[in-house]
DNA sequence: TCTGGGGTCCTAGGACCC
DNA sequence: TCTGGGGTCCTAGGACCC
C-alpha cells in the first residue's frame, strides 16, 4: 500500500498558520509579479475564484468578498514544507517528496489493518506541530493513492483520510465518482480527447483496453490505466534522481526596451542559477539564455530570442557562466521590441565527479576558492552582498512586483512573529 | 495597466554510423 | 525489374506534473 499526504491549499494555509485572524476568510496567494492566483483557501474557492486566474481579472471579486491577497513567499513555504515532511517522517521512514506540498508514503512494511488509523494520527500531529492541514489517500498504487486523496479532500465524512475500498463494487463506485480529467496523468488535452471517446470517469479509463491507449496516446497513458486497475507501474522514488536542468527566469515588473536593462536581468538570473548549482554541488556543461516579448499583447510585435553554448570543462563558476550568458545576450538581442521575460537555463548537469577534458590544462583551484569565499560572504552577510557589477544596482524596469508579501516568519530573526498577550 | 516559474517524459524524424 | 539492415544520438514538439 502507498499513501499520498497532500497539504490542503498549501500556500494559503502557510499564510494562515501565522495569522490566525485569516481563519474562515477567503485568502488567495498570487504568483511572482503578483500575476495569477496560485493558491486559494476553501472560502476563496467557494466565491468562485479560479486557479490560475490573472489577478487583475479578479479585482472586483477580491473587493466584493473582502479577499485577503498575498504575494507568494517561497522562503516561508519551503521552510514550512520541510517541517511537514519532517513531521511525517517521524511516523513513516520510507517517503518520496513529490512536490512542495505532497509526500508519498510507503506503507508496505507496516501491514494493512493499521494504515487508516496511522494516517489519521499523522494528520492530527502535522496539524498540531506545523499548523498545516493535510489530507491522506491510501491505495495499492500511486495513481490510486492520488485518487483516494482527492476523495479525502472532497468528502467531509472521511475526516481527511480515505483508504480505497478493496472489494470490487465499492472500489468501482469510488473510481466512477472521479472525473477522467482529474486522474493523475490526464491533463486538459487528453481529458478532452478521452471524453470524445466516451471515457467519462476514472472507472471508464481503467476499463479501456490498454493496447488502445498505447496506440492512440502513448505508453504513459497505458501505465495510468494499469495503475487505476491496481497494477503497480510506478514505485516510490525514495532517493531523488539528480536533476537534468536548472532554470532561473522571471517576468519583468515593467516592459524592457533597452539592452542594458535586459542584460542586467539576464546577469542576475545567471548569477542566481550558478549559486543554486553550487549549493547542490553540481556543474553545468551547457548554458542557455532566453528572452521574449509579452505573448498577450497581440498589438505589439513578438520576438523570442536566445541561444545555447557548451561549457568545456563543465563548471559552476559565476564569472564563466556570466560571461557566456552575456555573450549569448549580445548575440540574440534585437532592438525595437518590448521585452517581458528573460531567463537562464543550465543544462548537461553532473553531480559528484567532474569530467575533465583531454586538452584541459586549466587550473580550477583558484576559481573554486573564489566561489567558496563568495558564497560564504553572501551566506553570512545576506544574499547579494557580493556580486558581479553586471547585475546592476537599481533593478530599474525589470524588478518584479510583490506588493502583499508576508514576513519570513521562520527563517529571519528580524521577522519572527509576535504573540500578543 | 495588469496574464508565474520550474520541472519531466515520450515520440517522431533526421543525421549519421558500420 | 531493380536500391539492406540495424543501430545511436540529437532535436523539436507535445504532453504531463506541481
Amino acid at each position: 500500500m502507498y499513501a499520498l499526504a497532500d497539504c490542503n491549499n498549501f500556500y494559503a494555509s502557510c499564510e494562515r498558520a501565522f495569522e490566525p485572524r485569516l481563519e474562515g476568510r477567503p485568502v488567495v496567494v498570487l504568483s511572482n509579479n503578483d500575476g495569477c492566483v496560485v493558491a486559494r483557501s476553501q472560502e476563496a474557492k467557494d466565491v468562485g475564484i479560479g486557479m490560475g486566474e490573472p489577478a487583475f481579472q479578479c479585482r472586483d471579486r477580491f473587493d466584493r468578498h473582502q479577499v485577503v491577497v498575498r504575494s507568494s513567499n517561497y522562503t516561508l513555504y519551503d521552510d514550512m514544507s520541510r517541517r511537514v515532511v519532517r513531521s511525517i517522517s517521524e511516523f513513516v521512514p520510507d517517503i518520496e517528496i513529490y512536490s512542495i506540498d505532497e509526500v508519498f508514503l510507503d506503507l508496505r512494511p507496516l501491514g494493512n489493518p493499521v494504515a487508516t488509523s496511522l494516517c489519521q494520527t499523522i494528520r492530527d500531529r502535522v496539524k498540531q506541530w506545523t499548523g498545516i492541514p493535510i489530507s491522506i489517500g491510501i491505495a495499492p498504487t500511486k495513481t490510486l493513492a492520488k485518487l483516494a486523496n482527492r476523495i479525502a479532500k472532497k468528502d467531509p465524512t472521511t475526516h481527511g483520510v480515505f483508504q480505497l475500498p478493496k472489494n470490487d463494487p465499492d472500489r468501482a463506485l469510488a473510481l466512477d465518482s472521479v472525473d477522467v480529467g482529474d486522474v493523475w496523468g490526464v491533463g486538459s488535452r487528453w481529458g478532452a480527447r478521452l471524453r470524445g471517446l466516451g471515457v467519462r470517469s476514472a472507472l471508464d479509463l481503467a476499463r479501456m483496453p490498454v493496447e488502445d491507449l498505447r496506440k492512440r496516446f502513448n505508453v504513459v497513458a497505458q501505465r495510468t490505466a494499469l495503475e487505476l486497475r491496481g497494477v503497480v507501474c510506478q514505485d516510490l522514488e525514495d532517493v531523488a534522481p539528480p536533476r537534468k536542468t536548472l532554470v532561473r527566469s522571471r517576468s519583468f515588473g515593467d516592459m524592457v526596451t533597452n539592452f542594458e536593462q535586459l542584460s542586467e536581468a539576464v546577469a542576475n538570473h545567471a548569477v542566481r542559477a550558478a549559486e543554486k548549482l553550487r549549493s547542490e554541488g553540481g556543474t553545468a556543461g551547457q548554458v542557455s539564455v532566453f528572452f521574449s516579448t509579452n505573448r498577450f499583447r497581440d498589438d505589439l510585435p513578438q520576438y523570442h530570442g536566445g541561444g545555447t553554448v557548451e561549457l568545456l570543462p563543465a563548471t559552476a563558476s559565476t564569472p564563466i557562466i556570466l560571461r557566456e550568458a552575456m555573450r549569448l545576450t549580445r548575440f540574440a538581442w534585437r532592438q525595437g521590441f518590448h521585452y517581458k521575460k528573460a531567463g537562464v537555463m543550465l543544462g548537461d548537469l553532473s553531480f559528484g565527479e567532474i569530467q575533465g577534458g583531454l586538452f584541459n590544462t586549466q587550473d580550477h583551484e583558484h576559481d573554486d576558492r573564489l566561489m567558496a569565499a563568495l558564497d560564504e560572504v553572501n551566506r553570512k552577510m545576506g544574499a547579494g552582498t557580493l556580486r558581479p557589477a553586471a547585475t546592476g544596482v537599481t533593478a530599474k524596469g525589470w524588478r518584479m512586483k510583490r506588493e502583499h508579501c508576508s514576513p519570513k516568519y521562520t527563517t529571519s530573526w528580524r521577522e519572527l512573529p509576535f504573540a500578543k498577550t
